[in-house]
DNA sequence: TTCGTAATTGCAGAGGATTGCAATTGATAA
DNA sequence: TTATCAATTGCAATCCTCTGCAATTACGAA
């Protein structure tokens, strides 16, 4: 199997014995052209399978048609939901996407960044890695008037459109049905204090604490690497904690699926002997048992947003200041919350 | 914020009073530069902050350097895993990935064939949809000369190189590990059944029963569409069939979530009542209650060596003739499957 | 001082598609 | 028959980079 040869509008015209303006005409069906002509080229087109070059085409008029993404991660599933969203309605628009992802390292991503606009892509989608905590790269981005939108991971102080979940507000809507069913102890299980997600979320977990008169507990709040280990930790950490809290609730579902399997190890039942919640609302949530209550994010309405909102940007229908989008999440009770804590 | 404008070599040469061709060859490192100039040039280039055009360097070379991928869904964790191994072995060897999915629809597939020809993309990595039973699409590819691997889901008919699992040996497995718990009724619960892997499953369920003197029983093979209707439809079916099955193994692990789910609902046990296992490895299938015994399929590798055979191919380090790889699944024995029947 | 050669650098065209402007063709009218 | 205009079509430049070949410069040697 040889490197495939396209045929090109030059071998339609040496065909023909007309000349490549002719053809490109004649395929763009302008109207000055003989109907006769047009015809013919529209045949020969067709008969040696002729395909436009879109290297050429964008070279030319100076846009790719393509966006670039970056994700810190492929196989979450969040992200790929959010993928196929910014897929599905970017080829909607014409639009073709290359995806990196930066492994959640910073060093990565600023690689990405580089090559996407060496490939000259109209305008990138970034979802920032956990290691990103300097932002030269954007700010880069920014100062060289490459248009691009920041979603889900973003950092407020770049200039520029960001997509968001209301995360304090989910954390908000969760922790509020813990204290309704009348938990009281509630731990928060948090990420890195430095991630963006875990300062948002446990504002949320605090206004709800506040709201219900429940002061705030600093030993309550525990902090996993989000790794199996630092999770399994925590699950430890948590039964040994005298007196235990009543519920948890875990900044993310994967860091409540390892605690709840770590528990389960142990013999300590959910939602009997402590309620559990997570965020995100990952397929697992559904299926571990018992059913984990969490928080939905919609990640295929996540990157539709944010590629519609880049799309306008770059056809000029947005206003040329940044924007703010933030989107609901719905809270999903099932049944690991669903237990009244006993009376001590 | 505008849209950006690259800096060219043109602008260097116009700075730097120099021509075109001396930045270029300066950019390259040619010995044949003034060592002086060349250090100019490097300097004016990183203060302006230059990157090359890559559209304008493929177009030149003919070679975009940028491989497409075809996956039915992005959102599932198993393609999710195949194109991060791509998309990390690509880019370790240079390249880029545009990644598209067909939704499991053949519409969308040639579709974004198209589109990535269009693109000029070195080559392809495509795995099959659902829908996809006719083969005109990969046939006009292979008579353009356009290279492109298969992989998972392959026609084999096709004379292109393909990557697998060994679906047949995998389904064997497990089957076999029933059988030696003491099953001898076992359900095959299969997808469609002009698919690849409903095909080579079964093939691999017939040769266990085989093995060990279980005659072929047509009302255990049991067919869904995949959908969750469809295999809820199957868990009900299962449960009314007189007599009942000891054992069944779902040809995908959503499947048997599904039929585990609706099970717990009319509460049966598994595996007390009966034992189940599925097919992937899905990150679900090892929280659900009980665990569920399964056969692991590692997409990271697949994607890796579907990849590194296709850019072999591209480098003519492959030899011209199509080769099938085959990789080995590994069984997973988890509490599903763990209950000895009892005898009737 | 002048020639020869090596060391540098520039010109021009290619790669594929597009488009403003010029050129050609044909037909109609005077 | 010739001028005039409209209808068609072609030329050439552009997007950016790369490279074979030609041209220029500089330097040492005679």
């Amino acid at each position: 199997m040889k490197k495939g040869r396209q045929v090109t509008m030059k071998e339609i015209a040496k065909k023909l014995g007309v000349s490549v303006s002719t053809v490109s005409r004649a395929l763009q069906d302008s109207p000055e052209l003989h109907p006769e002509t047009k015809r013919k080229i529209a045949e020969a087109a067709k008969e040696m399978n002729y395909r436009p070059n879109l290297l050429a085409q964008s070279l030319r008029i100076s846009r790719s048609k393509t966006l670039g993404v970056i994700v810190p991660e492929i196989t979450s599933h969040f992200f790929a939901s959010c993928i196929s969203g910014i897929q599905d309605t970017a080829n909607t628009r014409g639009y073709n996407v290359m995806i990196c992802q930066s492994n959640e390292r910073i060093a990565q991503e600023k690689a990405n960044i580089q090559t996407l606009v060496s490939s000259q892509v109209d305008g990138l989608l970034i979802s920032l890695s956990r290691e990103t905590n300097t932002f030269e790269h954007l700010n880069e981005l920014y100062e060289r008037e490459i248009n691009f939108v920041l979603f889900d991971r973003v950092e407020e102080n770049i200039p520029v459109s960001k997509v968001t979940f209301n995360d304090a507000s989910g954390a908000y809507q969760v922790v509020k049905h813990l204290l309704e069913n009348g938990f009281r102890r509630i731990a928060y299980v948090s990420g890195p204090e430095d991630l963006y997600i875990s300062k948002k979320r446990k504002e949320g977990y605090l206004r709800a604490l506040t709201e219900f008169g429940v002061p705030e507990d600093p030993s309550l709040i525990l902090i996993s690497d989000l790794t199996l280990e630092g999770n399994l930790q925590v699950a430890q950490h948590i039964l040994r904690m005298d007196p235990r809290p009543e519920a948890v609730f875990c900044m993310i579902d994967p860091v409540a699926v390892d605690v709840l399997t770590e528990w389960k190890k142990s013999g300590i039942r959910v939602p009997e002997d402590i309620a559990l919640a997570g965020f995100t609302d990952n397929p697992t949530a559904a299926v571990v048992e018992p059913p984990l209550t969490t928080v939905a994010q919609p990640g295929y309405e996540m990157g539709k947003l944010a590629v519609s909102h880049l799309l306008d940007q770059l056809d000029g229908q947005a206003s040329e200041d940044p924007v703010s989008i933030v989107l609901d999440t719905t809270l999903v009770i099932r049944k690991s919350s669903q237990h009244l804590p006993s009376k001590n």
